[in-house]
DNA sequence: AGCCTGGATAGATAACCGTCAAGATAGAGG
DNA sequence: CCTCTATCTTGACGGTTATCTATCCAGGCT
C-alpha cells in the first residue's frame, strides 16, 4: 500500500474503507437512490475532486509519460508552496484516487485505474 | 512548465459561463493536463456533488418516475429543515445538473441529462 | 381582499477547507 | 557521525460552507 498515517478526525473514511463503500454502490447513481453511507463514501470522492489545484494535479499525473511522477514535477507546475501540493495530494490519496511510493529520495505518485473508471460508470448510464 | 496558478480560492462560476467551460474541455481528464479556467469549472461540478446530500438527491430525482420531482417529496427524504434543502438544489442548479420550473404551487426539479454524461465521458479512460 | 401553503431568500453561527511558515522525517553522501 | 535535499506534518489564520431561524414571495384557495 502506501505511505500513509491513517487517522480519522471526525467523519472522515479511512481509504481501504472507502474503498469498499464505493465498491458497493456500483448500480449507477440515476437507477435508484442509494444509502446515507454509501453517499457518505461517494461524496468523499467526488470533494476529493471538487478543487481546480487537485483537478490539475490528477490531469498532470494522468498526462506524465509512464503515468508516475515525482513531487518535485508538481510543485513546479503551480504556484503554491510544496506543503500545499503535499496536503492536496494526501487528500486525493485517501479518496483512492492516486496512489504513492518512496523510492529512495523522491516520492512518486501514480493513478489508481479503476477509481475514476468506477465514478465515471457511476455517471455514465440515464438507464432509461 | 508554464503552467501557472494564481492563489485564487475558485472564484464563482455562474450557471451560463460554467457550461461553456465545461463544454469547452470535454478532452478526458487523464489525455492532457488543462488550462486552469477549465479546472475551475469542472471542479466547480464536482465539488456540487461532493455532498452527501446532494448525491443524494441527484439520485433521489433520477430515480423518481417521470424524471420529475418537486420539493416537498425531496424535503420528506432527509432529516433537514427546508432552506437547506433548497439551499443545495441551488448549488446543484448553479452547476448545470439539475433544472427546476415553477407549476402552480410546486416547483418541480429534474437531472440535465447531458451534464452527469458529459462528468462520465471526462472521467473514462483515456482508451491508452 | 385575506389566508394558507410550497418554496426561496436573508442573516447568523459553527464547522470545515485551503494556504502558509516552521519544524520534523527520510535517504543519500560525505 | 553530520549535512544536504526532498517530502511530510503541525499549527495557525482567513475564507468558505452547511445548517438553522426568521422572513419574504408566489399561487391557489375561500
Amino acid at each position: 500500500m502506501s505511505i500513509q498515517a491513517e487517522r480519522s478526525p471526525a467523519a472522515f473514511i479511512p481509504a481501504a474503507e472507502l474503498r469498499v463503500v464505493v465498491d458497493a454502490c456500483s448500480a449507477p447513481l440515476i437507477g435508484e437512490p442509494f444509502s446515507e453511507t454509501a453517499a457518505a463514501g461517494l461524496a468523499q470522492v467526488f470533494k476529493a475532486l471538487g478543487d481546480p489545484v487537485r483537478l490539475r494535479l490528477v490531469s498532470l499525473i494522468g498526462a506524465h509519460q509512464g503515468g508516475e511522477v515525482c513531487v518535485c514535477d508538481l510543485t513546479a507546475a503551480f504556484d503554491l508552496t510544496q506543503p500545499t501540493i503535499s496536503h492536496h495530494l494526501k487528500v486525493l490519496r485517501e479518496a483512492g484516487i492516486i496512489d504513492s511510493e518512496r523510492r529512495g529520495t523522491w516520492v512518486h505518485y501514480w493513478l489508481v485505474p479503476t477509481a475514476l473508471a468506477r465514478m465515471s460508470a457511476l455517471l455514465s448510464p440515464p438507464a432509461r
